[in-house]
DNA sequence: GTCTATAGGCTGATAGAC
DNA sequence: GTCTATCAGCCTATAGAC
């Protein structure tokens, strides 16, 4: 009896998890591999199911890949307005602290932006592209309040977010690396945790910003 | 007469133009669309000659992949040891300058070896591995030299790498987008170039690392 | 919802003419 | 050295059984 209710709803069960499978798989390839290079069998077979599936549940690798991306734009967004820069005693530092967030928190966003970047003719969504500008904003409005000295007052605030986000998106991507080849190097490197490396970040970006040159 | 001379001269020449302008075909696709999602017939396309020459001139797509990517990271090799860090009054600015041009000089090489760390299942030639990582010697040298702080002290030398590494190679990646995006969004951004953005990221690193906090 | 079978298109390599 | 023609393999999407 019970057996014959618990299969009853199997079907409905597996479908939840059958389809949060499937994007999990296509987010972990898209990443690491690309969108041409990803078959839609290897989503498949790491997902643990048959291939037609991909199809019946977002309309093709296309709608996978859509779908997937914008939930991780969306997510990095909601991260960014969980912090409260206004009230930071160092907003440079929550700036840092809040980009972090966006962008390493979800292991296959970065590489996969990047690799929107790197294509002119995969021209990013809008909505995602409007994402990206709002976080150049949180840097753009970071300087503006902080007491710069006249050399940095002569940055550009596009330059400047780019030196918080380059080596944000870097560390996220060559951390995957290391993971991968964990023990294939013969002198493995050391393996710097995301806080350690964000602190850090936020430390030089703080004394750039802050400190007069020693000798100007 | 001779256009028969000009005629007999031509087949010899033009093997090396071929083989030049397959080459730079490759270089500007794989960087752009990867390794995967780039077909024969578009490199001969885009190098206006027959798909057959690729493989003639070298042994199929792989080998004319590895024979792009080991060139670059060669020449960049070559192009960092031109830098003179040991007798400049700033070696972290000069050191930003040296990697500046190793990396952003030639505009394929920053998105093919970003490819690479992407996918774990393209483990990295050695040599080219090798090359990155006398790229962070470099850096570890200069901070050994500098009269660093004892906050500054502590910072991994791994992840102060990065930092100037990460906005590099973003900054090339973002610069293609830029260029291939021009006039196709409604807002333009400004775009700096590479000499700004390599001066800033000079000024920012050499104040982080030498300038004390302004209130620590 | 899930699976099998298959159609239709594209891709990389090569044999052979020039 | 360069080109045309072609083949064998792979990939995505879908029709239809369960």
């Amino acid at each position: 009896m019970s057996s014959i209710k618990t299969q009853a709803r199997a079907p409905q069960q597996r479908t939840l998890d059958t389809r949060a499978s499937i994007k999990a798989a296509g987010a972990e390839l898209f990443a690491t591999r690309g969108y041409r290079a990803t078959g839609v069998r290897d989503i498949a077979d790491l997902a643990g199911c048959n291939q037609a599936l991909v199809s019946y549940h977002f309309k093709g690798k296309g709608g996978l890949y859509d779908e997937i991306l914008a939930d991780a734009v969306a997510e990095a967004e909601r991260l960014a307005k969980e912090g409260d820069l206004s009230s930071a005693a160092y907003p440079e530092r929550e700036l840092v602290r809040i980009l972090s967030r966006a962008i390493a928190s979800q292991a296959h966003l970065a590489p996969m932006i990047l690799r929107e970047q790197m294509d002119p003719d995969r021209l990013l969504n809008p909505g995602t592209a409007d994402t990206l500008r709002s976080f150049m904003a949180l840097t753009e409005s970071v300087l503006n309040v902080l007491p710069l000295d006249t050399e940095a007052r002569g940055w550009d605030p596009q330059i400047v977010h780019l030196t918080i986000v380059g080596p944000l998106i870097h560390f996220t991507v060559a951390t995957r690396m290391r993971e991968a080849t964990v023990g294939k190097l013969e002198r493995p490197m050391s393996t710097p945790d995301l806080d350690t490396f964000t602190d850090t970040l936020a430390a030089m970006l703080s004394r750039a910003l802050r400190a007069k040159a020693a000798d100007a």
